[in-house]
DNA sequence: TTGTAGGCGTTATCAT
DNA sequence: ATGATAACGCCTACAA
């Protein structure tokens, strides 16, 4: 920038105010420097920049569970695009649902003083948050809310479309659906296991606990279980899964089986109307949670104070296309 | 870090090294200003710290042109993960297969002084990238090489992969076998038709132009070129699709108008072994990719000066499951 | 083992 | 409209 200012003859400072568009540079000036500029080849550090008391380092941090499930990279592609229009770039972490990453991935990421903060919780315990909340970092969780502290939360609403999909099942004249849940100590399995419970309760349905299967992680685990499931000696007539992992597993141990059992499952994904099941999907838009999790981050951003906001997203059937 | 110094009664250089976990600090001493962070709630500034000539701004910059498509999420993943072994960040930015963007987003990950860069390129002219790479910024292509320059790139065997793919399906005893195909001018789409065009030859197969549909771009795209050759007077009796979005694309069209002709696509994708047609595919793991590129990118970093390498990895096919 | 000096590239503030 | 000066928070290099 000091070469930059000495070619076009001018001070550091004008080549800063025409590097930033500042208004008050004579055209003439900002023309030459922009000349030297090409013709130097120089480009802006935007790390001095921050450092310097640009008091915003353009960028955000994000920890979600796995950008490589389609749930998290469409939600990941909204929350990039929508903080590009922010003018802010996004540096994403994958936590692997995992609690001592997660801290170790916020550590980081505040280290690099990212303007806000964005998460899919994997800890079970957020107190580790407080001080840099207080300090001033805007944080929103996304899809989970925060444990121990209170904090801008969007969510969507997974006990009501849990009972939705139970409904749906129990409408269909099933007396025994089986529960495939991830989890277990997952805010969003237990509310939808919850939530299921509920239909089951207020159907009168006596629930049989060797029904309800929690604890699967990969879409593996889920097939395993539902392979128990069909091999009961009273088996289940329809299945419940609380996400799209578990719905996969779900779908490939009754393809393998022969079977084909009602299903209802929490996520969209892709391909699921062509599968050779009855498939109803409770929908809940990935793109939808990373917009409004930027929007409480910038609003925080402008210089919103009110208390913590917590939203909540409707979700919706999608019956089975078959 | 002037805070901690004194209230450590050290000078700021001393809790440099202790924040460093440099070597030399009395055991005591490193105690005592460990317990002044923890007391005033210190936090070092990666910025300043990239700044004053750590010589690394401990990032990497990857644009890539859609994390929400799997495969990509999965690349991006790997990437990931590759490069926090490394002690890096990622910074992920999707370029959606715009040029413009792709540039844009370079020139702002430049700005932030990444360490290196990795490029699933969109723009049809990479010399942008010359005076930068000369400048000793390491710049990998994935997936797809550069155009108008020379720079590392990892690519899979496309063309390869896609007359394996055409000889698996005129070995299934097909005549008219279409392609259908993304791009145009797009270096994957192109390689893999020709592949097929090599095979097809290879086997005295008349080729019919009015089978080769080249330029879509989404699933949508090619579920309305599979309808119009489907209506054809003389319709393929087999579909090669370049990718896995020309492959969903395919299947609904087939679905829809329930037909089940033979087909073979490139792209692993979640699935695809439950769907209702005889579906091969090719397979390249967008995970070796990835951790491909950032070998390479690292391989610079650690100040390797050999040429510009080219690497390519294999693609083997996996029969359909049905 | 610890400290001092100087500077990284930019911007805020206050002058001119 | 433009410039001088002093940070920003840290690190390298050298000294004690």
């Amino acid at each position: 920038m000091v070469d930059i200012a000495s070619a076009a003859g001018v001070s550091p400072k004008t080549v800063s105010r025409v590097v930033n568009d500042e208004q008050g540079v004579h055209p003439v000036t900002a023309r030459r420097v922009r000349e030297a500029i090409d013709l130097l080849g120089y480009r802006r550090n935007g790390l001095a920049s921050s450092l310097a008391g640009a008091r915003s380092s353009a960028a955000i941090g994000l920890v979600i569970e796995d950008v490589s499930n389609p749930f998290y990279g469409a939600m990941a592609r909204a929350i990039e695009e929508t903080c590009r229009q922010h003018g802010r770039i996004l540096i994403t972490a994958s936590s692997d649902e995992r609690p001592e990453l997660e801290q170790g991935l916020v550590q980081t990421l505040l280290e690099r003083r990212v303007d806000g903060l964005i998460l899919v919780p994997a800890a079970r315990d957020h107190t580790y948050l407080r001080a840099e909340i207080e300090r001033g970092t805007p944080v929103v969780f996304v899809d989970r809310p925060p444990t121990g502290i209170v904090a801008d939360t969007i969510l969507c609403d997974d006990r009501g479309g849990a009972r939705i999909a139970a409904n749906y099942l129990i409408g269909l004249g099933h007396h025994r659906i089986a529960i495939v849940a991830h989890g277990p100590s997952v805010y969003t399995a237990d509310e939808r296991v919850q939530g299921a419970l509920e239909a089951f309760e207020a159907a009168d349905l006596r629930v049989d606990p060797g029904l309800i299967r929690v604890g699967a992680y990969t879409s593996e685990d889920a097939e395993r279980v539902v392979a128990l499931l069909l091999d009961m000696d009273n088996p289940p007539t329809a299945i419940f899964a609380t996400n799209n992992r578990m719905a996969i597993g779900a779908v490939r141990a009754l393809h393998a089986r022969g079977r084909a059992l009602d299903m209802a499952a929490f996520d969209e994904f892709e391909l699921a109307d062509l599968l050779p099941v009855q498939l109803a999907i409770v929908g809940h838009d990935p793109r939808a949670l990373g917009r409004g999790a930027v929007d409480l981050l910038f609003r925080r951003l402008n210089g919103d104070a009110r208390p913590p906001q917590r939203v909540v997203l409707p979700t919706g059937l999608i019956p089975s296309a078959r």
